[in-house]
DNA sequence: ATTTTTATCCCCCAAAAGGGGGAATTTTTA
DNA sequence: TAAAAATTCCCCCTTTTGGGGGATAAAAAT
């Protein structure tokens, strides 16, 4: 009997599942939690072979959760479970530890098949999410963001100067400016406005 | 026998909702759709009393969608159903002529009551609903964008400057800047940065 | 019909952004 | 270890932005 519990803040979800897996004889239902706080407290009696988490949780990232569950329990299988077809969310899931991942427009036979899949140790993602993958792949041909960028960014798009930001980091104004410059170049942008629309539709910040 | 139809692109969510109203003696479950296209092919056969419809669905925003509906059939009382805990949609959604509205965390007996009151003609949002029109109506204490402010702001967040922008519009730079500075007071920011940032998470652009 | 808001244009001027280089040092990666 | 990338700073100079006013006509609201 494969164990199976699931954390997702939505009802209906929960409902969905249930009424899917309770058909299948090998799986037992453990359960279901709508906040980290219930899946921990859940988790300190018992532990479910596999664990499907919805990563858009209200309180806490699924990125996150995802780290914090392996640590403790690292037996347990997680499938990341969302409706965000987001490619670099997902690639983090998988290097975060999650042992699949499945978009909530799955099949039936698609979440039974995954959860099989991964008691044997293996990873497991749908066809849909493997599209995904391929395609931003592609895409991902964007130049990524250095540490001191990315902070700079932040900083701008919190309306901060570049003599205010150079006071922060403690470096020059001229430096904060060559970063600020960097970034146009490396998105091929024309000026802040477009940089911050970029970074936010993107996800950099 | 309430008649019953759903609309979703999400096999999890439509199985859920079948988990849920399968147990109901009053209610008859037509079937489910996960496309425009196919909930309008049924629609040619058969009316259901009550749509609950997916406001996000990949194809067609439901606010079109609803209204569509509506036109066509009168009679069918819809209820919105999703995620999204935006006040402005919901708002909109009950515009364009839904009789509801749910959250995709809304219990059971939310779920129930809501089709038991539509069809009595009567509208139905729920508590969770509620709180967010309340909230929001707080939040929209906000200072609103007037035609020409918001021409200019997307022309800004598209990266163009204020000469661009004047030479675009017919304009002279001087009133480019003026409505630039003024949307910058309006809203008590400090540059462009912040002034892109505000409008893409606050939905003016 | 009168007030308020919107839209337009104007002034002056300082601060900030950005386009074009270059160069040295550290850190990372191959 | 050698090459590549990241970080830091510098120059010059133009354009753009934004802060502080003000003015006028048209449109909208009261």
């Amino acid at each position: 009997m494969i164990k199976v519990f699931i954390i997702d803040d939505h009802q209906l979800i929960l409902e969905g599942i249930f009424a899917l897996l309770k058909d299948e004889i090998d799986m037992e239902w453990l359960g279901s939690a709508k906040t980290p706080e219930e899946l921990n407290l859940f988790l300190l009696k018992k532990q479910p072979d596999v664990l499907l988490m919805d990563i858009n949780l209200p309180q806490k990232s699924g990125l996150d959760l995802c780290v914090e569950i392996k640590n403790k329990y690292p037996a347990i299988k997680i499938i990341g479970l969302s409706t965000s077809d987001q490619a670099s969310v997902i690639r983090k899931m998988i290097e975060n530890g999650a042992s699949g991942y499945l978009l909530k427009d799955a099949l039936k036979n698609e979440i039974i098949t995954a959860i099989q899949t991964v008691v044997k140790g293996k990873t497991y993602v749908s066809q849909s999410v493997e599209e995904v993958l391929k395609k931003k792949n592609e895409n991902e041909g964007l130049p990524l963001l250095t540490k001191r960028e990315k902070q700079v960014l932040e900083l701008i798009a919190e309306g901060f100067t570049n003599p205010q930001i150079a006071d922060k980091l403690f470096l020059d104004v001229t430096t904060i400016n060559s970063h600020r410059k960097n970034m146009l170049t490396k998105y091929n942008l024309s000026n802040t406005a477009v940089l911050i629309k970029f970074a936010i539709t993107h996800n950099l910040i």
